[in-house]
DNA sequence: TAGTTATTTCAGTAATTACTGAAATTTAAG
DNA sequence: CTTAAATTTCAGTAATTACTGAAATAACTA
């Protein structure tokens, strides 16, 4: 492996991390590896950084296109592929959750909605139970990718100077009734 | 296994999507399968209902618990550990997230701090994006889990309704120094 | 077109993780 | 204390996932 002391360290946490994420070490590596990068490296030069075999690499590679996490570049006068991961953390980030949503969330979504569509064959005090907790559930999740949806139309600027206000800024709308200044304020 | 087709399709599904996340099939399971309970169960019940060995239920049962996602019941006249779920789901999301932020972000930061402490060895213009590539990301973290850490003390449901207004209680936000009514609307 | 280079696929193997049954330990009751 | 029930540990094995090298395919050049 070729790195120096601070990009050895990062990169091998990432590989580390990896694991506790459904992503395996050699995909934890090579994002970590590109993310550091000034330049594009083609999957050669992944390989040599790393001692990963050509085939792992591209296999990699083929994983953090399908999340979408990786931009394809070519150099003048050079066919290789080159890669780069986006220049804007916030988009990455951006992706990350979008693709779990779909990955993770989505297919939950789907099941709850199918298996709360047709009522409990028995109507027991047990199924309804059963039955309450799968809604709540749903209805938990529905609340936050809703709330996500929301969020994500937002520029970073704008989310960056929410996410610093926290709290402060609930009790600011709490105000609000009170004053009856605002336009709509007496709404929701 | 012993369940009925809804309960049966909800504990199949966690058991599928625990590979999606670090979690494995028989935890998935055993946790869904608590989920809906309506009474706690004890081991030889999970193990019977779910056609696991006794061992495997104990391995499992073990790691909920250092997630803190279980809790212990007895019942009189009983010496057998019986198991639930917390009753409210947002407990449980929160302890999800919570868990996660120790397990997953807090070691992160750790390191990038680790890494970022030293100034890079050689002031090539490489180390220095590569420095700056880092400090992006801690900072950005740094954010998120500070904002989390302020939404945490929320009770449940401030934190639903905030969540319900989404991007509109920024807007109202943008209005306060138009209007310079309410105290405190020239800070920031 | 053939020849060259880049990339992907895939079958086989290595490494890791999940699971079991038997034995050990803990816990409580008599 | 002794006995019995409940739980955990752990070594061995099964199942899954990660990785490699060789072969196939694709993409360009002359």
């Amino acid at each position: 492996m070729n790195l120096d002391p601070i990009e050895q360290k990062f990169v091998m946490h990432f590989g580390e991390m990896g694991s506790r994420w459904g992503i395996n070490r050699t995909v934890g590596q090579i994002y970590a590896l590109l993310y550091l990068s000034p330049n594009p490296l083609n999957a050669e030069d992944i390989c040599e950084k790393l001692g990963f075999s050509r085939s792992n690499v591209s296999m990699g590679l083929k994983e953090l296109d399908s999340w979408q996490l990786i931009r394809l570049k070519h150099l003048p006068g050079d066919r290789r592929d080159y890669f780069t991961t986006p220049d804007d953390i916030w988009e990455i980030v951006r992706t990350l959750i979008e693709q779990r949503r779909q990955r993770e969330i989505e297919p939950t979504l789907t099941m709850l909605r199918d298996v709360l569509m047709d009522p409990p064959c028995q109507e027991s005090e047990d199924q309804q139970h059963k039955h309450d907790r799968m809604q709540e559930m749903h209805d938990l999740i529905l609340m936050m990718t809703d709330w996500y949806q929301d969020m994500k139309s937002m520029e970073t600027e704008r989310l960056v100077h929410l996410m610093k206000l926290g709290t402060k800024v609930y009790k600011l709308y709490e105000m609000k009734d009170k004053l009856s200044v605002i336009p709509g304020g007496k709404k929701e």
